[in-house]
DNA sequence: CTAACACCTACAGTGGCTGTAGCTTCAAGC
DNA sequence: GCTTGAAGCTACAGCCACTGTAGGTGTTAG
């Protein structure tokens, strides 16, 4: 027996929204299901697993094009997976460099703070700080 | 003697491109300059100073709504800097639940890599991983 | 004088959704 | 069978902070 799901099921199982399932249909990374006499689409387990597994690569901060990627990979059981390493490790670093970048944010803006004594605009070092790129500690900061 | 710019001075000034100050012109951000006979934006030291504090804001992550609101308070110099402060307070955290999350995502994608053992996209653990959100570690993931 | 470059306006596109308007369809209760 | 309210449908606009493009004009060095 066949199970099958409305669009408002497949949202509260994947945690997002209506818009956001019709909208990966739209986009080609959810294919697109039957539809009913009344033309509203009938899901099936496959389709539940697929946006399952767009979430939760959404949810590890992988971009829809990788999850495209991985996806395509993964319809060729027998291809080796040396490619999905690859898109991981990558993504990881980007993971590790926007760490760094908020890291050092975070510093500066701690320090920005903590100098302010909550007077007045006139003398506030937070607006000193951020009038004046040399009053910080780091002389540049990671890129934007 | 009053020091002039052009906008591609301003710009490199500024580290950012030319269209990033037409823009910022758009939405308010920056007061529109005088104009040459032939039409072109002629800046003061003061729009200098004005686009060194956006981008330096910007560069430690505040929003450009956030900007335009520290450039406001700053506009009365007499003016408790509480808001300011408040501000400024509300993006570290910001900075730290990002910081957060992202270490979350670090650690699931680094366990993730180190299970897979680079064979069949068959067996590969990463889309084991991606497909079932059991296998994570973490039971949930701070949301996206 | 010409070539190369900087500047101008106006508008479209990015990513990943989210919201809205104005409909139709469906399911439950009477 | 009828009504009502929720859920679904399409089509499109809006978010943020830019970035890119097309097609023109202004400026400057040689």
């Amino acid at each position: 027996m066949v199970r099958h799901y409305s669009i408002g099921q497949m949202a509260s199982a994947g945690s997002c929204k209506v818009q956001t399932i019709r909208y990966y249909e739209q986009i080609g990374l959810l294919p697109m299901p039957a539809r009913s006499e009344g033309n509203q689409r009938i899901y099936t387990q496959d389709h539940r697993d697929r946006l399952g597994f767009i979430r939760h690569s959404r949810e590890l901060g992988f971009s829809l094009e990788q999850i495209r990627e991985i996806l395509a990979l993964n319809d060729d059981p027998c291809h080796s997976c040396a490619e999905v390493d690859q898109i991981a490790r990558k993504h990881l670093q980007e993971v590790e460099s926007r760490i760094k970048r908020l890291q050092s944010m975070r510093k500066e803006l701690k320090r920005m703070i903590n100098q302010c004594d909550g007077k007045q605009v006139r003398e506030c070092r937070i607006i000193q700080t951020l009038s004046n790129h040399a009053l910080c500690l780091a002389s540049q900061h990671p890129g934007l």
